[in-house]
DNA sequence: CGGGATCCTTCACGATACTG
DNA sequence: CAGTATCGTGAAGGATCCCG
């Protein structure tokens, strides 16, 4: 996980500051991708890419996301600077997503696990239906 | 997230049995990874790869892990079938954890994220600071 | 040495209701 | 249409102590 923290960052002498893991890349990176509907919706908007997609066409491609969750993930992503946000001053507003060119290039890494999970993930499910026989 | 769960699985008539996300593979595969210290465990276990690693000298390479923890994250990489345990029957006993062929698989998807990771995520946390200060 | 058992806190997420 | 506000819950994870 990039056992980073070697570089610069001259830590207060008497203290060991640099804790445990500080800000690891790949960690923050996990905290995001890992949450439950972020992945789903970078798919989603990639499909689309490089076109827009308003709030509840989203809704409707990820099916069983709520309104706040999706309102929330959609935030983060746009603070993130993943996802670029256009208000269109109708009444009532048509909010339009995409992805930047920031979340367009995680798709790449995204769908190489992707990959890898609908090859792999049945193996996966078989070992643990395995493990939990032989622990009758 | 492959939007699958077309084929196969007939449900219950009156039903809709067939909620939301059923068992999408890249969910569970991000359910596992995303686990705060499974990919660091995985990144550790590869290095040493096809070496082995005993349960002390995992924790050394993982700082900031609790037993417990360390514990837990094996438990269910071996259970997933992408670690292998070998005790050895001494006393105190000697147990030693290596990746599957499985476990090395998932590497390559898994270092491509670290790659992005790190090139990225200083862009991210720009981004992040960005937009904080601009809520001011 | 390599764990297991317990307790406790935090927080992601779901359900529901309201608004410009 | 596109959100925000509020409440409640389960599960992840940390700290600590004990065991063969």
């Amino acid at each position: 996980m990039t056992t980073s923290m070697p570089a610069g960052r001259d830590q207060p002498p008497g203290e060991r500051g640099d804790l445990l893991d500080p800000r690891c890349p790949t960690r923050q990176l996990l905290d995001r991708i890992g949450t439950k509907w972020t992945s789903m919706t970078v798919k989603v908007l990639a499909e689309e890419a490089p076109g827009e997609l308003r709030f509840t066409e989203l809704r409707r491609g990820i099916p069983g996301i709520s309104q706040k969750m999706l309102s929330a993930t959609l935030q983060s992503l746009v603070r993130d600077g993943l996802v670029a946000r256009r208000v269109e001053p109708t009444v009532p507003p048509a909010v339009h997503y995409r992805l930047t060119e920031l979340g367009l290039s995680l798709e790449t890494p995204l769908s190489a696990l992707r990959v890898w999970a609908e090859t792999h993930m049945p193996e996966i499910d078989r070992n643990n239906q395995l493990a939990a026989e032989t622990s009758n």
